[in-house]
DNA sequence: TCTTTTTTGTAATGATCGATAAATAAATCT
DNA sequence: AGATTTATTTATCGATCATTACAAAAAAGA
């Protein structure tokens, strides 16, 4: 029974699509009401009522942000066999997702939340959580990958996770700074050249 | 003749070091002029006098940065003779630098002006123009090897380059998020194990 | 001592921030 | 039709933002 009263006006999705833009664009604080709604197209109380708040609204753009940008690129993780083509894969994902000319470079994620002033409480937990979870991912698949008998028990899964992780992190701030696909699979390669001397080949 | 007027009973320098440490941690944005006038210990109309406006304040705290704790990070890649161990040298005096627990985590040049939103023009092109700049110091030191006879001239000295500025970016992500020493130096090892691959050794 | 110069503390400026009150409009339910 | 429910528009709320008048205070120059 949700077709009660007058119908909303607006497609809800599409409107958390722009957010996901400005927010994107401008971080948490520097995206203002006005911003949002313009894009949106909707005025303030329609925004309110459709998402919370301010925070509420950034909370579930986060989320929309990781279900599809961060499908993307971590989908290669887990779809491509080997381990050191699946991290490779992984790496291109990101220079490809990073550098895409109609959208905002870097990661929404990765550049979020770095000042405490400027967010919330509820919102830098949520940060913590994603990136934390970033690292997770990449331990797990480099775990599977010794299960399988593809790299020897004696690597250390946490360290390399991070050094990964962390590599991803700072190319969103060099796509942040105008570097293109070119500057970025630079990056990447740099990183799998590190793969055969830090996994024991 | 400065010593005419009313004497200012603030010291400048140490003031400015103040303003350091709360743009450090709250970012541009998210340091308003109550945090920084009370950080300093001073009233708005001191802050106006000494250093012009906000933005100028924020743009003399970069220089103070780089001055000193950039100047800690990036004196042993000149200083240290052989390239292999200049850039160890220079990952691991960021590892420690970005795990001081007297002081924000991370770097203030590469966490800032991420977001368009959240910052002036004027202070955009200054970070621009640091990040750039690190870069190129990078490149610079790998040339000077090549000139050296330490590495082959074959090697793409601006790939390599972007490469450790970008690992570098990234451990000041990790670095907010909570990552010690330890973390950190796992990343530096990370990169460290891609040297030899790069530069064909 | 008296003027001049600069800094100080207090208080207030207009602008913008995120968030809402109130009235109207558009739908369903009885 | 009339009552109920929800969304919309318009206008505005108090709080906070960076910035600044203003007058008292503290120094040097005359």
């Amino acid at each position: 029974m949700p077709e009660r009263g007058r119908p909303r006006s607006f497609d809800r999705n599409a409107a958390l699509e722009s957010a996901m833009q400005v927010f994107w664009e401008k971080g948490y604080e520097g995206a203002s009401l006005a911003d949002l709604t313009a894009a949106m197209g909707i005025n303030p109380p329609s925004l309110y009522a459709a998402f919370g708040c301010k925070e509420a609204l950034y909370l579930e753009v986060m989320e929309l942000y990781s279900r599809t940008i961060g499908m993307e690129i971590w989908s290669s993780l887990e779809t491509i066999a080997t381990i050191k083509e699946a991290l490779n894969g992984f790496l291109l994902a990101t220079a490809k997702a990073y550098s895409q000319p109609n959208q905002p470079h870097g990661c929404l994620i990765a550049l979020g939340g770095l000042h405490s002033g400027e967010v919330t409480k509820p919102i830098c937990g949520a940060f913590c959580k994603h990136r934390a979870d970033s690292i997770v991912k990449l331990r797990q698949r480099l775990q599977r990958a010794v299960a399988e008998g593809e790299l020897p028990a004696s690597i250390d899964a946490e360290a390399i996770a991070t050094f990964y992780a962390t590599v991803q992190n700072g190319m969103s701030i060099l796509a942040r700074d105008g570097g293109d696909y070119r500057a970025l699979k630079h990056v990447a390669d740099g990183a799998m050249a590190a793969f055969d001397a830090l996994t024991g080949r």
